[in-house]
RNA sequence: CGGGGUGUGGCGCAGUUGGUAGCGCGCUACGUUCGGGACGUAGAGGCCGCCCGUUCGAGUCGGGUCACCCCGACCA
C-alpha cells in the first residue's frame, strides 16, 4: 500500500531536507531541534496563516499578543496543566552576561540571577488567564474571543522536522464564556473551522473526533481534534480544540458578575494549529518527484519555462510570457517566469516539480510558430498543448481541478486504508500495514494502555458522528461497547 | 532519558598499518549546447563537530562532550 507509493524513509530528505520547504536544523549546539524555515516554505505558512486568520475573524475573533515569558508560579496554578508541561520547559534563570574572568568569551553573571525563574511559553493559557482576570468583570465583557499568533517552545525529548520541533509557530485561541454550553459550542465551532480549512485549502481530508481521556490536553475537560492519515499509513493529529471548563478561571480567579448580579466563574476554551500543518501538507500529497502543493496554498501557482536556442528566440518568448503573466496576474494568480539563462529547460522542469508548483507552462520556438503552449500539471504529471490564445481563461479552472483532484486522491487513500476490524488477531496484523482501524473498545484507559503497549497503536479519536454508534464487543476484553473508535499508529 | 548509527569544502561521500586531506554534485570564468536533470577547459573553496589525552606526529587511536538521524518512553 502506502509504502509502495511513497517510502517515507527515502523521501524524507527529498521532501524536507533537499527541498525548498526545507528546514535546516540549526547547527548551533545551543539550539536543539529548532528549524530554519526557508523563504519558500515560509510563504506556504504565510498563506495558511492568512486564510486561518480570515476564518477566525469571520467567526468573531480578534488577535492580541501576550508575553513570551511566563513566571514559574503561573504555571503551577493549574495542577494538571503543570503536570503536562513541566517536563518540557525551557527556563530563564538569569538576565545578564559578563566577560569571562578566567579566559575568553562570556559567562552568565551570577549576580544577575532572577528572583523568580521565567518559563518560555510552551502554551499561553496561564499568562492569558492571568490577564483575563482584569479584563473580565461583567457578563457584558463576554464572550471574549481572542487569538494569538506566536512561537512556543517545548523541550521535547525527541524532535522531528515540522512535526515536533523544539520551537514552533502556531496560533492559539483563548476564549471566555458566561455559560458552559456556549463554551462547548465554541470548542465545536473551532474544530470544524480547522476541518474546513484542511479540506478546502490544504486539500487534506481529516476526521473530526474526541480524544480519549489519556490523550486529552493537560487541564482540559474535553479535547476535540482533527486527525489525518499520512501516505505511510501513520495518523497525524493536525489540530485540537479544548473545552477547559472552569479550571483556568478558578486557578486564576476570573469571576464576572452575571445578569442576576451574582459572581460566577467563566467557562473557557483554547484551540490551536501549528507549523505541524506544513508537515501534514507535505506528507499528505507529495510523491517521488517532490512536493505537490494544493493551488490554494502554493506560493507560486504557475511557473513559465522558456525553451530556446538563440538569444533572439529567448527575448521573443520572454516577451510573450510576460504578456501571459500579466493576464494571469490580473486574475489573482502568482506567476513566476524562470528566465535563468544558465540552466536547461529539463533541469528547470525537475526543479519546479520538486517545489510542487501546480501548473507549468513551457513555450518554445515551435509553440511560437503554432501559437500554442505546453501545459503540465504537477498532480498528474501530464502535459498537453493548448492554444496560446485565451490560456489565461483556462488556468484558473485548471487550478480548481487540481485542488479538487489532490483532495479526492487523499480521500480515496484514506478510505482505502480504513478498515473495520472485529478481532484482536485481525487488529494486530492489520496495524502492521498502517491505516485507521475502526474497532469496538470498552471505554477504559486500561484497555487502551494495553493495546498501545502491545501494538503501538493508540486511539486517535472517538468519532462524534453518530453514524459510528453501534452495539458491539471490545476487541480486547470482549466487554460491551456502544460505538466504534479509530485506532492507528501515529506520529 | 535508554538502545543503535552519523558528524570531513555549500550538498552527498571516500580517506588503507597514524605521516598536515580527496572524489562527485554545486559554485566562478570562457566556449560549445539547449522541447525532460548537457559537455569541455581552467579556477575558487576545508581551524576534518568541540575539548582533553596517547604520540616526534592524530581526520585516523583512547576518554569526554555537543548535535543530528533511526528505534523506544514523552508530546502538537
Amino acid at each position: 500500500m502506502a509504502k509502495e507509493i511513497v517510502n517515507r524513509e527515502d523521501n524524507y530528505s527529498l521532501w524536507y531536507n533537499n527541498l525548498v520547504v526545507k528546514a535546516d536544523l540549526a547547527e548551533n549546539s545551543a539550539v536543539r531541534g529548532c528549524m530554519v524555515i526557508k523563504p519558500y516554505g515560509y510563504a506556504i505558512w504565510e498563506k495558511m496563516q492568512a486564510q486561518l486568520d480570515k476564518m477566525f475573524k469571520d467567526s468573531g475573533h480578534v488577535n492580541a499578543y501576550f508575553p513570551l515569558f511566563i513566571p514559574k508560579s503561573f504555571l503551577s496554578k493549574e495542577a494538571e496543566h503543570v503536570d503536562g508541561f513541566a517536563k518540557e520547559c525551557a527556563v530563564v534563570t538569569h538576565h545578564r552576561l559578563m566577560s569571562n574572568p578566567d579566559g575568553p568569551g562570556v559567562v552568565v553573571d551570577p549576580d544577575a540571577k532572577l528572583e523568580e525563574e521565567l518559563i518560555v511559553r510552551p502554551t499561553s493559557e496561564t499568562i492569558i488567564w492571568n490577564t483575563y482576570r482584569n479584563w473580565i468583570k461583567s457578563y457584558r465583557d463576554l464572550p471574549l474571543l481572542v487569538n494569538q499568533w506566536a512561537n512556543v517552545v517545548r523541550w521535547e525529548m525527541r524532535t522531528r522536522l515540522f512535526l515536533r520541533t523544539a520551537e514552533f509557530l502556531w496560533q492559539e485561541g483563548h476564549t471566555a464564556h458566561s455559560t458552559k454550553s456556549e463554551a462547548i459550542e465554541e470548542t465545536e465551532r473551532m474544530v470544524h473551522i480547522y476541518e474546513k480549512f484542511a479540506r478546502e485549502y490544504m486539500a487534506m481530508p481529516v476526521m473530526v473526533g474526541r480524544k480519549s481521556q489519556s490523550e486529552r490536553f493537560a487541564g482540559a475537560l474535553d479535547t476535540l481534534c482533527i486527525e489525518a492519515l499520512m501516505q505511510d499509513g501513520k495518523a497525524l493529529q493536525a489540530g485540537t480544540s479544548h473545552f477547559l471548563g472552569q479550571n483556568f478561571a478558578k486557578a486564576f480567579d476570573v469571576q464576572y458578575t452575571n445578569k442576576e448580579g451574582k459572581l460566577d466563574y467563566v467557562w473557557a476554551t483554547s484551540w490551536g494549529v501549528s507549523t505541524r500543518l506544513m508537515g501534514a501538507l507535505i506528507m499528505s500529497h507529495s510523491d517521488n518527484n517532490g512536493l505537490v502543493l494544493p493551488p490554494k496554498l502554493a506560493p507560486i501557482h504557475v511557473v513559465m519555462v522558456p525553451i530556446y536556442k538563440s538569444q533572439e528566440d529567448r527575448s521573443k518568448i520572454l516577451e510573450q510570457m510576460n504578456e501571459i503573466k500579466e493576464k494571469l496576474q490580473k486574475r489573482g494568480l502568482s506567476v513566476k517566469i524562470d528566465d535563468r539563462d544558465n540552466l536547461r529547460s529539463g533541469f528547470k522542469f525537475a526543479e519546479w516539480e520538486l517545489k510542487g508548483v501546480p501548473v507549468r507552462i513551457a513555450i518554445g520556438p515551435k509553440d511560437m510558430e503554432k501559437g500554442t503552449v505546453e501545459i503540465a500539471r504537477r498532480d498528474t504529471l501530464t502535459k498537453e498543448f493548448i492554444s496560446m490564445e485565451g490560456v489565461e481563461e483556462l488556468i484558473p479552472d485548471l487550478l480548481d481541478e487540481i485542488q479538487e483532484n489532490i483532495y479526492d486522491k487523499a480521500l480515496k487513500f484514506r478510505e482505502k486504508n480504513t478498515y473495520v476490524v472485529d478481532s484482536y488477531d485481525d487488529f494486530k496484523s492489520k496495524i502492521e500495514e498502517g491505516g485507521f482501524l475502526l474497532c469496538h473498545w470498552d471505554g477504559t484507559a486500561e484497555t487502551e494502555e494495553k493495546i498501545k503497549a502491545e501494538t503501538k497503536a493508540t486511539i486517535r479519536f472517538i468519532p462524534i458522528d453518530d453514524s459510528y454508534k453501534e452495539e458491539g464487543k471490545c476487541i480486547y476484553t470482549g466487554k460491551p461497547s456502544g460505538r466504534r473508535v479509530f485506532f492507528a499508529r501515529a506520529y
